[in-house]
DNA sequence: CTGAAAGCGCTTACAG
DNA sequence: CTGAAAGCGCTTACAG
């Protein structure tokens, strides 16, 4: 690395001067015009680059804690958006002035943003979709990184979750009291894990009640409008099928109702279908049908996670708070209680 | 502030003694005990909080570039997303080690972020949605830090913009084709103007080839789904209405669609309709209808910005650079020109 | 106009 | 087990 000391040696000047003319003041502080371009003419040949490091040592008043949200790589980015803004929301509420970084890891290989020394380059962290191996890695981790977990739960980190039991339930519940026997699972496919935690607690709150799933009418895809079209093909070739879908987001329920629609199949006349609404309510607001969704709140979500982190940054609390956050069941016509 | 001094004067130790304590390499360096507890007792006292940037300072080799994404408050959060991703793609894809901050500001107030000493805090910029008195404080400023505008221009910074002339006279064409002498704009409101840029070259366009563009027809609103569905439900209220309408973005027109298809006004059908296509291309693929874009390539523009940033910080070439991206007309239902 | 010196808040050999 | 000293790469009075 080359540093300011190297051009000064040599450009033949002191580092006073090199540190003037890099920032500007060279005319300012009446610098001589050869000096100047002396100095210019090494930095160039040198190629070299302030440490801003180093240079905001300096005014160490104005120092801002720096909030990384990671995020897996392959993940879907709808909802970071979301995220961020309930991060920012919740800063500018409190008044915390700070930098929030986004930082992308390869979804069960976080370990890898942490070797080179994590600690010192963060002062908080909010880890959105965790994979099992990275809540292995972090569980078995000694940090005294204010950590907060998006959606994920170990006992040793602040943790922000939607209740997808509850979630789940409403839309189970529904669905019974709908009178439908057979329901088909239209499964987001997560990095390593068949079914998402959502269509899991779906699954189960269905048995419950004495639902029907069928395995062969869960279908897994991507979480995305062509994985939802994907699935509700796939769906729509079989025979003897369930009477309602359950999408385990509003991605693959809005594929589906394209599909659907394209085939003449009517929602909720033919087919009833809800899902769990992750990213803003508007989009399965006005769509063709509307959609029932079990809405989580990820923004409100996000604003806890901020909350929790400012806390611990602000008075040294190593607490750690588990928040719990009930999705909202969103009647619309996709599937609407029948009266009596 | 508070300092690592301080800690170590007041628990009567060596600072060294204090950062081994705080690194948690007590137990490692076989710190008494009683040294250790006191210390501890000590920085939960004085409320003391180590300096990440001095801390940094020390594993210089390690030093990654800081890029701040400026983003103004009240805009449309809905494209940010894309624009992180084609940074991050094209970070990857040089394997260029860097953070990514995103950073918000007041719509015609960035000058308050720059205040504080921005060129000590960021390598460098990409702005997004600079409205005008961003732009006229952006090109008084003088200043040797990367920046690069998106969307906007300004001869001194580098800008990667969308071809909006052109994906206006492609939508406007497409009309014309399609024998529509009257056609209505659905815009969306910028802070600050009246008429979007798009808006603008949209009319342009129209009046070049003698399409008519009643004022009585335009719509100005939020641009979000419901912001289309108002403009649509007051244009349903008026007699002798246009035969196409453009739309702003994407929301608009969805939003826009579903109101027409609550009214039983067919798309296309009793009307048609086309907009810019911001988002990605899937959201008006898998809507009812599928919507005509002129889809504007976000990502790959976010991805040139990086780039462009990337030779700066590399080749301290300070040469500005002007990328020009044009859209691409996708035809879809909603609007696809008629043979013959 | 320019340079020597002190200092920003930490960490890290090194010595004891 | 603990502390004095040097140093990370800069900037900033201050002196000349």
């Amino acid at each position: 690395m080359v540093t300011i000391k190297d051009v000064a040696r040599i450009a033949g000047v002191s580092t006073s001067t090199v540190s003037i003319v890099i920032n500007g003041k060279a005319k300012e502080r009446k610098v001589a015009a050869k000096t100047c371009q002396k100095v210019l003419d090494t930095i160039k040949a040198l190629d070299y680059k302030p440490n801003l490091i180093a240079r905001r040592l300096q005014n160490a008043e104005e120092y801002r804690p720096t909030i990384a949200l990671f995020w897996p790589l392959d993940f879907r980015t709808y909802y970071l958006t979301r995220l961020l803004l309930g991060m920012q929301n919740e800063a500018r509420r409190l008044n915390f002035s700070c930098e929030i970084v986004v930082s992308t890891f390869e979804s069960g290989k976080i370990q890898a943003e942490f070797d080179s020394k994590l600690a010192s380059k963060y002062d908080a962290a909010i880890i959105g979709a965790a994979a099992p191996d990275d809540l292995k890695f972090l569980d078995s981790l000694d940090t005294t990184l204010p950590i907060v977990l998006f959606n994920r739960y170990l006992e040793n980190y602040s943790t922000v979750m939607s209740d997808h039991q509850t979630g789940a339930a409403q839309i189970a519940g529904l669905f019974k009291a709908n009178g439908h026997q057979r329901v088909a699972v239209f499964n987001s496919i997560y990095p390593e894990s068949i079914l998402s935690i959502r269509s899991q607690a779906f699954i189960q709150a269905c048995r419950a009640i004495n639902i029907e799933i069928d395995d062969s009418f869960i279908y897994s895809a991507d979480n995305s409008y062509p994985g939802g079209a994907a699935s509700a093909s796939q769906f729509l070739g079989k025979e003897n099928r369930p009477t309602a879908i359950y999408c385990d987001s509003e991605l693959l329920a809005l594929g589906a109702a394209y599909v659907f629609h394209q085939s003449g199949v009517r929602i909720p006349a033919d087919i009833e279908l809800a899902a769990f609404g992750l990213a803003e309510s508007a989009i399965t607001e006005y769509s063709i049908p509307p959609i029932t969704i079990a809405y989580v709140p990820t923004e409100d979500m996000a604003q806890a996670g901020m909350n929790i982190i400012y806390n611990h940054l602000q008075n040294q609390s190593s607490e750690v708070a588990h928040l719990v956050f009930k999705p909202e069941l969103i009647q619309r016509e996709s599937c609407r209680l029948k009266p009596e």
